[in-house]
DNA sequence: ACCTACGCATGACAGTTGTCATGGCTTCAA
DNA sequence: TTGAAGCCATGACAACTGTCATGCGTAGGT
C-alpha cells in the first residue's frame, strides 16, 4: 500500500484527486494540505511514501516544500504538480530534489502510473519536457533585478518602485533596463512576463 | 440518478472530479469535455441533467457555453466552476443562464450538494458573493477599449497595438486613456489588471 | 430632426521610460 | 593585488505614454 499526501490550495481539486487515487487498490491518501506549510505537520502524524505537491500555493510553494522535505523527510518521494508548464519549473523541481514532475493537463492514468514509478524508486521524466529544459538557461537575473521586476509586473511606475525598494529612480531604471536586456524584450512588462514564464521570477 | 457532464481543460482535474462524483450513488458522470466546443457534441450522444463548466477554457469558455446551452439545451442545468473568484464572473454566470456558481476552492461536499440542489430546480448562490456582486458595476468599457486593453496587457507598445488593430497610434492612446480613466488607474497595465479582476475583460 | 454615444483621427504638451556613459563602493576568487 | 561582478547613483537624450482640445462621421433613441 502506497501512502500518499496531497498538497494543493484548491479544496475541490485536492479532494477530487484524493477520490481518484483512493479508487486504486494500492494507493491510499493519508493526508491533505491546503498549503505548503501544513505538510511538515501532516507528515508527523500521517507518515507518507509519496507527496503530491502543487507548485502554486500561497504561503509555501511546492518547490520550497520539496527542498525542505529533502532534508527533514528524505524517505518521502516528491511528485511536483503544476497547472502551468513553464520551462523553469521542470529544472527547479529536480534541483529541489523531486522525483517527478507532472502537468495537471496529463491524463489521470499518468498520475497514477507516476506515483507507482516514483514509489519504486524511479524518476518520472517527460522526454519532451526534458529536452526543452536542457535548452532553457538558468536564471540570469540578479537578486535586485528580480525584486524590482516583481514590482514592475504590477504596473507600478518607477517612482513607486523606487520608494518601496528605497532606491533612487535612476537605479531602478538601470536595473529594469538590465532585466529587459537579459530577457530580450522591449519593456518592463514583457520582461516580467518572460521572466515569469522562464521560472526566473 | 443525476447525469453529469464535466467540461474542464485540465485532464487530471476533470478526471479527478469525475471520480469524486461517481462515488455518490445518485450521481453519474456521463461525459467529459476538454473544451467548451465539445459540449454540444457530447450532449448529443450522452444526454445530461447537469453540466459542470469551468470558466477558463481555451476555445470556448464556460460562460459562452452556458449562453449557448440556454437556447439549444434548456433542460440542462448549468453549474459554473472557476479557479479565480472575480467579481464580474458571478454576475456573468447568472446572466448567461447558469443555475449555480462555485469556486474550485470550495470543499468537495459543497460541489455535490450544489449539483443536487440545481437538479432539484434550485439556484446555488453564495450569499457573500451575491452581496459583492451587487456592488460591482457592469462593464463600462466599450468593445474597442476592451480589445485594445487586451493587447496592452501583453506589454505591447502602442505602435504594435495600433498595427494589429489597424488604427492610428493616436486613437489607440485615446482608447487606452479612456480605459485608464474608467478603471480608475494610473496606466494601461494597471488598467488591464483591474479590468481582468472585475471580469470586464 | 436632434441629441447622445461611440469610433476614428490630429496635434500638442508634460511626464514617464529605456538607454548610455561614467563613476564609486563592496565582495569574492584568481 | 588585481580583476570581475554586483550594487548604487547621476545626468542627459531620445522615445514612448497619458492627457486634452478639437473635429468628423455614423448609429440609436426621443
Amino acid at each position: 500500500m502506497i501512502r500518499v499526501l496531497i498538497a494543493d490550495d484548491q479544496h475541490l481539486v485536492r479532494g477530487a484527486i484524493a477520490a481518484l487515487l483512493n479508487l486504486e487498490d494500492d494507493l491510499n491518501v493519508v493526508a491533505e494540505c491546503a498549503d505548503g506549510d501544513e505538510v511538515a505537520a501532516a507528515l508527523a502524524t500521517h507518515p507518507a511514501d509519496v507527496a503530491l505537491l502543487d507548485i502554486q500555493m500561497l504561503r509555501l510553494d511546492g518547490l520550497q516544500v520539496a527542498e525542505q522535505l529533502r532534508s527533514t523527510h528524505p524517505e518521502v518521494k516528491v511528485l511536483i504538480l503544476t497547472t502551468f508548464d513553464r520551462p523553469g519549473y521542470f529544472r527547479q523541481a529536480f534541483e529541489a530534489g523531486a522525483s517527478g514532475f507532472l502537468v495537471k493537463d496529463a491524463p489521470p492514468a499518468e498520475l497514477i502510473a507516476a506515483i507507482r514509478k516514483i514509489h519504486a524508486g524511479n524518476k518520472v521524466v517527460d522526454p519532451k519536457r526534458a529536452m526543452l529544459s536542457v535548452e532553457s538557461k538558468r536564471n540570469p537575473l540578479t537578486e535586485r533585478e528580480r525584486e524590482i521586476l516583481e514590482h514592475a509586473a504590477t504596473g507600478a511606475p518607477v517612482s513607486h518602485i523606487a520608494a518601496s525598494v528605497h532606491l533612487s529612480t535612476g537605479t531602478v531604471r538601470n536595473h529594469l533596463s538590465n532585466a529587459i536586456g537579459k530577457t530580450n524584450t522591449a519593456n518592463r512588462i514583457e520582461a516580467a512576463r518572460r521572466a515569469k514564464q522562464m521560472g526566473w521570477l
